[in-house]
DNA sequence: TAGATTGTTAATCGATTAACAATC
DNA sequence: TAGATTGTTAATCGATTAACAATC
């Protein structure tokens, strides 16, 4: 198997486009929709300020590295009150783009395009899912989520009447880098991709290779080293809470 | 909203159970399972072994960045040849405790938990799914992916019946946090949370906080900023594929 | 005002990369 | 053997945390 040469070829499987500065550090980038979730959950509690430390304690870090992050999203916080809980949850949908409608196609409807297509944290982060599409026959026609299941000929006519920018890509394996070859000679530059392989795409285009069967691994091995420790005297009250993305 | 402090309640939200001592870098931890993708293709494909800089080329990292995590998983290459693909993948299902069979049930039969319930790639990773349980009685008696779905009463007796694992929670946000305290008060050690939004666990439990919607977050903000980014001169060859978890 | 909290600079810590000897 | 590749130590880089002045 080939491994991919970005240099040579202009193809890269990261967030390539991205590459080329790096004023946000990767690690904030992971930690902002963090907190964006924990302040929507407080606008619904009807609170108005948040302090750094408050929100820190949601993830087990320190309150420096809140609101240095914060600092680098371009939010200002007021010395005794803290952070606005609805100031800074808009600061971040602004950051990340989130208060932008984005429009989407999903392509595969099997088991998990069916699950996602019906998600409603999608609409939830500014996402609005226009069409769906399968190549299984028997799917095309049927309804799900609400969307007519439409064939794969009909990518190009949607795509273009549409203006889309994400394509949603839950296809077996074997089709992945296929599809996805295709849906972005239509002009399409951000890829989410659930199928299980990772797929490489041209510099100027986005993806973000999700792979559910990931973060079971990473469970597993804390599993496993969890029965482990139990042989070990436990430290107590030293354990405090680690994000793992 | 209070946040939690689990120096004083001794609950958290993270991989508390593996903080008392952390051999592995958390980094490393991220990247042995898309190594293991991609060795599986390998051996797929009948490559007999891989060199450190062609495993790296996949990812856009260091050479040395891989010699150093399979050094910190303890396996070792054959100077000159590289390292056995099948023997590299062993050791790394060994190590993230993956070829160990676990038990484990899911909560809540909406459409991402009945996706997951026919997810093929559980099996892969060791997952051997014994039940499915809702509370809806429209739901419950109904089959799903193979599985018959039982109503949350029988939790108790299917828990202690299968030596149950990990439990997968895909019910709605409101439920979440007490269904999860419900599990764990028969004796689960280790959640899977796709609910959207973050749980807390006692110490000694180990928990994943899934939520599929803040990797479109930090989609959302990549695309923005490559919107912005064309109006620069481009760097070209320049990019180089990042890790994005 | 006094006290609490932000915002930022400096110090520390950990992760990545460079250098290179050991090995086949 | 010569050349390629591993394994590991040292140097660099970046991210986290500590310290503290500024602010309300």
């Amino acid at each position: 198997m080939k491994a991919p040469s970005p240099r040579e070829d202009g193809r890269s499987d990261g967030h390539s486009a991205q590459t080329l500065d790096h004023p946000i550090p990767e690690q904030t980038l992971r930690r902002v929709p963090l907190y964006h979730q924990i302040l929507a959950e407080m606008l619904v509690a009807g609170e108005p300020y948040v302090s750094s430390r408050h929100l820190a304690g949601f993830f087990g870090i320190d309150d420096t590295q809140v609101r240095k992050d914060v600092s680098l999203i371009g939010y200002k916080g007021k010395p005794k009150a803290g952070y606005s809980v609805s100031g800074l949850k808009l600061a971040i949908e602004e950051f990340l783009g989130i208060n932008y409608e984005n429009t989407a196609i999903l392509v595969g409807v099997g088991h998990l395009g069916s699950a996602l297509s019906q998600y409603p944290g999608l609409a939830q982060y500014g996402l609005r899912l226009v069409a769906i599409f399968d190549n299984d026959p028997a799917k095309i026609g049927s309804v799900v989520g609400g969307f007519t299941v439409l064939g794969t000929e009909s990518l190009p006519r949607v795509v273009r009447s549409f203006d889309i920018g994400i394509a949603i890509v839950c296809v077996p394996k074997g089709a992945a880098q296929e599809v996805t070859d295709r849906i972005i000679s239509l002009g399409i530059k951000a890829v989410w991709n659930f199928s299980p392989t990772r797929i490489s795409v041209p510099a100027d285009v986005v993806v973000r290779n999700e792979n559910i069967a990931l973060g079971l691994a990473i469970l597993s091995h804390y599993m496993k080293r969890q029965k482990h420790a139990g042989t070990r005297p436990a430290v107590p009250a030293s354990g405090s809470p680690t994000i793992v993305g």
